[in-house]
DNA sequence: AGCACGCCGACT
DNA sequence: GTCGGCGTGCTC
């Protein structure tokens, strides 16, 4: 199997001096190149190619066999997105470089003395009084311990007084400490705890889910879990939604087991990439954090799959091979033998139905650890109380935080949208600022002077005058983002210390944990932030959460639209009070007797589901049903059009399977490609697989138009 | 995915 | 008469 889109695997012929075996890793020949790619199975009858033809294996990698689990889930997610196998083998082999082992750091010595006598510069004196004789450094470090460019040490290497020397291969990824002394359980933590550990001391497929309010103690359960895996000599993975800002959670880990874990993220640098995935195949690394691509690293034994915050949309991959990392845990899980715990405060419709109908054990956390109390939940009726013209914030809600503040009391603003304003609408005729590649408005980010649409990035000053009728000082910004409540919030609170934080200002995991520092030490009085603040972080001085716009993400008929919005603010709201100090949460809306105000006023999360499930149940929409969406794609309008026309008359119908659209997707233009959908929609006794396979076969699909399949999508634009 | 081949427009 | 743009198709 080779790690590219091809329909399976090519056969080659093994010369006799080459023992391989299922799943080595080797070299083979394609066309004009040499490539690396997977034993998958031994085939005695090549069929691809008369058996005279047959190129050869060129040589098998010095790394460990790829694992039957391993290759078997890789087969499975295949078939089940409809993806090509080596575009699913290509995230398994996706650090270039790891295969070959691992080149010795190159360092260097001192030299001992010669007959030659070179020049000792100051720079040069200080390098060596930098070093211990007989110990290998290396360059980086050297130079910026004598404050000399590494350029210094080349010279003295070839004035002979440097020689170059092998570093020893240092230990990257030290082993995680199962009783390391760390915070103790008990009660009804350490009763799930007991039945986790259970669950993987008995080394079989299952799976748990982990349900209990913010502060419950869901993390220290699952890490003695985590921890019980250790002790059976097998690897733990832990999957987080967003693990560039998980800083806090990091620092956890460190106190439950005395070391960091080994991260998998798309930001490592390739070095690392190489350190990290080698470190796994060969089993140095025993428990691993990462994001949703880690799924496919190469555990020798994997015991422990946990998947935290199960509910979030960020698992859902939507490039390339489109899976939702949550299902894919399950799967990999039951090909390891392994277990698997679904962590979550607001767990998702999916796995409570999979608790609910028993395929899913479940564990439930009542109390928030500490004693802390539940924030209290209170609507502002912008019917009743608006805010001024021209401002965002309402009279109850300014209240509240002018006294928030007073009481030297932390306050947080949340608004899920970044810029300043989603719209720029000139006033003399109407018109609006429109991305030219996409179906979208531009949002004007002011600080930077700029107009940005946020699907492709695109980029321009904002003008002068409008660019339809001309009319100058007529463009004006509709509408709020974090910047504009920030600005509000200045004039408001011109002495409070303000805090924004959005992706654009929190750009990476360094940032992230200073600001986190910087709230916890108190530096900051005020955090206005879009939903990146509502994802664990634990600030214990913030008694006061303000929702700008509690509507925001109820708009557009999106399926999961309310069961999205519940969780999101759920978790903004779980923000204040963690401490002594009890919290208050106001949500700001145009329709609090709207269910999902009701079910955060009520704190009645439970009935809220509940109520959603009777809604789903019988249109036979997710869980209660498969979905599968087709999305076309082209520059040419007409070349996608026809395209999902034929689709649309090549549809499947029939008992229990139903065809929606085509129709123009609501991106109906997206980095300059013209969108059609389509929505296969059957019962959950039948497979969509088998469908879209015969119906995909009876449409030809010309080069310049791209049909891409999303198996159970989750966003539906 | 990456490489070759092939078909057209702009140069020496 | 040749270089190079990228559209198309193939790789055991």
């Amino acid at each position: 199997m080779l790690p590219l889109p091809l329909a399976g695997a090519y056969d080659y012929r093994v010369p006799p001096e080459l023992a391989l075996g299922v799943g080595d890793l080797v070299v083979v020949p394609l066309g004009q190149r040499e490539i690396h790619g997977v034993v998958w199975d031994a085939d005695p009858a090549a069929e691809g190619v008369a058996e005279g033809r047959l190129k050869p294996v060129l040589a098998r990698l010095p790394v460990p066999a790829m694992t039957a689990s391993l290759r078997r889930f890789i087969d499975w997610v295949a078939a089940y997105t409809l993806s090509p196998p080596g575009a699913v083998l290509r995230m398994a082999l996706s650090s270039p470089g790891a295969f070959e082992p691992p080149s010795p750091q190159a360092g260097w010595v001192l030299a001992p003395p010669g007959n030659s006598q070179p020049r000792l510069t100051p720079e040069r004196k200080r390098v060596l009084a930098a070093m211990v004789a007989g110990q290998a450094y290396a360059g980086g470090a050297l130079a910026e311990a004598a404050q000399v460019s590494t350029g210094v040490l080349r010279g003295m290497a070839e004035n002979g007084l440097l020689r170059p020397a092998l570093l020893p291969r240092h230990q990257r990824f030290r082993a995680p400490d199962p009783e390391h002394p760390g915070p103790s359980l008990a009660g009804p933590q350490a009763a799930a705890a007991a039945a986790l550990c259970e669950r993987v001391a008995a080394r079989r497929f299952g799976v748990t889910l982990l349900t209990g309010v913010t502060g419950s103690g869901k993390t220290e359960v699952y890490f003695d879990a985590v921890a019980e895996a250790l002790r059976q000599g097998r690897q733990a993975l832990v999957l987080l939604p967003e693990i560039a800002l998980s800083a806090q959670w990091l620092d956890r880990f460190k106190a439950r087991f005395g070391v960091a874990p080994a991260l998998w993220h798309s930001e490592l640098t390739s070095k690392t990439r190489r350190d990290t995935w080698r470190a796994v195949a060969e089993g140095e690394v025993q428990v691993l954090v990462g994001a949703r691509s880690a799924l496919f690293l190469p555990y020798p034994d994997l015991g422990l799959v946990v998947v935290d915050e199960e509910h979030e949309t960020a698992f859902k991959q939507e490039e390339g091979v489109i899976y939702h990392a949550r299902d894919m845990a399950v799967v990999r899980a039951r090909f390891a033998e392994a277990a698997c715990v679904l962590v979550s405060a607001t767990p998702s419709l999916e796995s409570l139905t999979n608790a609910e109908t028993g395929r899913y054990a479940r564990l439930d956390l009542p109390t928030r650890h500490g004693g802390a109390t539940l924030p209290q939940v209170v609507p502002v009726d912008l019917r009743k109380t608006p805010p001024e013209r021209g401002r965002f914030l309402a009279p109850p809600l300014v209240e509240a935080v002018t006294a928030t503040l007073a009481r030297g009391e932390q306050a947080m603003l949340f608004l899920n949208r970044r810029g300043y304003a989603p719209l720029t609408l000139c006033r003399a005729c109407g018109h609006r600022m429109r991305c030219p590649n996409c179906t979208a408005w531009l949002v004007e980010h002011r600080a930077q002077r700029r107009l940005t649409c946020h699907h492709c990035g695109h980029v321009e000053p904002p003008p002068a005058a409008c660019p339809e009728c001309g009319a100058e000082h007529s463009l004006t910004a509709v509408g709020p983002g974090v910047e504009r409540v920030q600005e509000e919030a200045a004039q408001l609170w011109p002495d409070a210390r303000r805090l924004v934080m959005a992706s654009d200002n929190i750009p990476g995991p360094a940032a992230a944990a200073a600001a986190a520092q910087a709230i916890s030490a108190r530096e900051v009085d005020l955090i206005i932030g879009t939903q990146i603040v509502a994802k664990g972080w634990h600030f214990p001085h913030l008694t006061l959460v303000g929702v700008v716009d509690a509507d925001l993400g109820l708009a557009g008929g999106d399926l999961r639209a309310a069961e999205r919005t519940v969780q999101l603010l759920h978790q903004v709201a779980g923000r204040a009070g963690r401490a002594e100090s009890p919290g208050q949460v106001l949500l700001q809306s145009f329709s609090p007797e709207h269910p999902v105000m009701q079910a955060l006023i009520g704190n009645d999360l439970d009935a809220f589901m509940a109520a959603e499930a009777a809604m789903r149940q019988p249109g036979h929409w997710p869980p209660f049903g498969r979905l599968a969406a087709l999305i076309v794609s082209a520059e040419d309008e007409r070349a996608a059009e026809r395209v999902a026309r034929d689709l649309g008359l090549a549809a499947p119908g029939g008992e229990g399977v139903q065809v929606l659209g085509p129709a123009p997707a609501p991106l109906a233009l997206l980095r300059g490609r013209h969108r059609r959908r389509l929505l296969l929609k059957c019962r959950r006794d039948i497979a969509v697989q088998p469908l879209l396979r015969e119906w995909l076969a009876k449409v030809e699909v010309p080069g310049n138009v791209r049909l891409q399949v999303d198996v159970d999508p989750v966003s539906f634009l």
